[in-house]
DNA sequence: AAGACGGGGTC
DNA sequence: GACCCAGTCTT
């Protein structure tokens, strides 16, 4: 793709969006920025970014932060590994890089919750690193550049992508050539309707010249999503009510919601107090709320339980299920 | 190699 | 309702 390189480098000097963490080399905000917007959109994730910097301004005060207080930040963002991961990373930057932040991709790559993807775009952005970062946006591009067949969620299609990529990448601003291929991703190459009469590869490109631009990418999962039903339990006494801390690994690993209900403590229909369906990717949950005396509630294994002042529970990082709970009684 | 992991925008 | 987003980790 040498021929159309500059073509591309000149059509993402034009047409890029300005964006907080692309107006600086401190890899810090560039890490927090990848993590953040890993299956996440910009409008989404902007907001957040902001938040967290304000709140954990250095490596140092990400390190030393209560996890609670950083899944508070996180909480609404999904996905919330992320923010745990992040302060195993910098406890690991504390110990092992003398608080630095790791200056080389192999290292970066060490990095709890950093993949090949992130690690190249912070080597690359913070430090012009010739390595491509290849997300969804980078991978569609290809697909329909190369016209390739093998599905791009499949590891050999990172794999020649990563290998040709690596070869094509300037060693000049090596960090332009990412951002311009993730912006062509995401404002000209897009999943539907891509805008190809503004597309600086267009001379070049397969999907464009055979009118395949539809066929490509080539997707081989589709993942579905399975039912999930949970009762939760309010439980008040003396104004407090309370809470179970879930384990912190699996779904909404360390947020706090309702103790659940089960064969101990059968549900109630007539306790009812509401219910809600809630849709996440790969699950789609049923949830109802049930009003339990706590003189009859049994204490159940495997909860991390406490009692909160209705006042305070907003100061727990709830996910968005429990929050609906929170703000149908009133509370938020 | 496949599944788990959130929430939200778009068509 | 299906797809997919600046993906990574676990099994």
């Amino acid at each position: 793709m040498q021929r159309v390189i500059p073509k591309l480098l000149t059509w993402y000097s034009e047409n890029y969006r300005q964006l907080p963490w692309r107006e600086t080399q401190n890899p810090y905000h560039i890490w927090v920025s990848e993590i953040i917007l890993q299956q996440t959109r910009v409008d989404q994730g902007l907001s957040y970014y902001f938040r967290f910097l304000d709140k954990f301004p250095e490596i140092h005060d990400l390190a030393q932060g209560e996890e609670a207080e950083i899944l508070k930040v996180w909480q609404g963002l999904g996905y919330y590994a992320r923010a745990r991961n992040m302060q195993k990373a910098a406890k690991l930057i504390l110990s092992q890089f003398n608080g630095d932040f790791p200056t080389n991709y192999t290292e970066i790559l060490q990095l709890p919750g950093v993949g090949s993807y992130t690690a190249a775009a912070i080597a690359s952005f913070a430090y012009k690193i010739p390595v491509a970062a290849i997300d969804g946006n980078v991978k569609r591009v290809i697909s329909r550049f190369l016209g390739i067949q093998t599905p791009i969620d499949k590891m050999a299609f990172m794999k020649d992508t990563q290998h040709y990529l690596n070869e094509q990448i300037p060693r000049i601003e090596p960090d332009i050539f990412n951002q311009a291929m993730i912006e062509l991703g995401a404002l000209v190459c897009t999943p539907t309707q891509p805008k190809c009469v503004a597309c600086p590869l267009l001379d070049e490109c397969f999907a464009a010249r055979e009118s395949k631009q539809n066929l490509y990418p080539v997707v081989a999962k589709k993942q579905k999503a399975t039912d999930w039903e949970i009762n939760y339990a309010l439980i008040e006494k003396d104004g407090e009510i309370l809470l179970n801390k879930r384990e912190s690994k699996g779904i909404w690993g360390g947020l706090h919601e309702f103790p659940q209900l089960s064969e101990k403590n059968p549900p109630k229909q007539e306790e009812k107090i509401t219910e809600y369906e809630h849709k996440l990717s790969h699950k789609n949950i049923k949830a109802r709320l049930f009003k339990v005396d706590s003189d009859n509630y049994l204490s159940q294994e495997n909860q991390e339980v406490v009692w909160v002042k209705m006042e305070n529970i907003n100061f727990f990082p709830m996910h968005k299920l429990m929050l609906k709970f929170v703000e149908y009684l009133g509370w938020k």
